[in-house]
DNA sequence: GTCCTTGCAAATAGTTTGCAAGCCG
DNA sequence: CGGCTTGCAAACTATTTGCAAGGAC
């Protein structure tokens, strides 16, 4: 992990994904940014993402759709997709309030659960009247 | 879901899936396939799986090593992915025994929380005693 | 001045698709 | 035969990378 230089491009996309609850993609980032940084490349978006997901500044995670999404929201936490409007909401359950499934899934396995990795999937607020 | 036509290479893909565990990727199943039909094509082994997946025959899923991964056990169950080996173990779970996370996952979630997706990890039984 | 960072374009990996020929029913 | 299936190659999507120029410290 280490210390990086400054660079204006890598804080417009610290500050984009701050202020922001949509989990954007590479690609949806990379349009936002270049409305401010119009030369802005879409490699220097990646390079800089993962370097944050490096830093532990935010979180790389992927909702089953093939392309990678980002939250600048570090802190360790569920997420939820909509079936019908495929938008990714965060759950704010406790994060500890699922260590018990190690356990459980630990239960007649010879190895070692150490840890797990979870998305929700149902109807979100705004689509669980329609459907 | 359409009633498929036989084809051999398709029977091949469902032989080799349902004698293995390995949880294979479409390229490990390709190269098998071809050492019986040398001729078959990386985009029929591809059709077919989807097929397959969409006829609830076989069951894709990822691990997050980027590429989708196929189980010739289509009963539902859950995954173990080796941090170490990266190979990718059935749980014997009861598949119902975590029903009750989505219940929790619920609670202060104002959508309609219906499944959730999991993949646990650690060290397998022969990377327990290595790591 | 050094070396990290950028923009650009080309490369890569995984997967899908168009098309003419082949095979099942 | 009619229409699903195949092999082949090209197309596509998401992401990474090589390189010379630019910027931080």
């Amino acid at each position: 992990m280490k210390t990086l230089k400054y660079s204006r491009q890598r804080e417009a996309i610290m500050n984009y994904l701050a202020q922001t609850k949509e989990h954007p993609t590479a690609d949806t980032i990379y349009m936002n940014i270049r409305e401010t940084y119009p030369n802005i490349s879409l490699g220097t978006v990646y390079r800089n993402l993962n370097l944050l997901v490096e830093q532990g500044e935010i979180i790389k995670f992927s909702c089953g759709d093939g392309c990678d999404r980002f939250d600048g929201n570090a802190d360790p936490h569920y997420h939820f997709v909509c079936k019908r409007c495929s938008k990714v909401y965060d759950l704010d359950m406790k994060i500890d309030s699922l260590n018990h499934i190690n356990l459980i899934a630990n239960a007649g396995f010879d190895g070692e659960v150490l840890g797990h990795s979870t998305i929700f999937y149902g109807y979100c607020p705004d689509c669980k009247t329609l459907s």
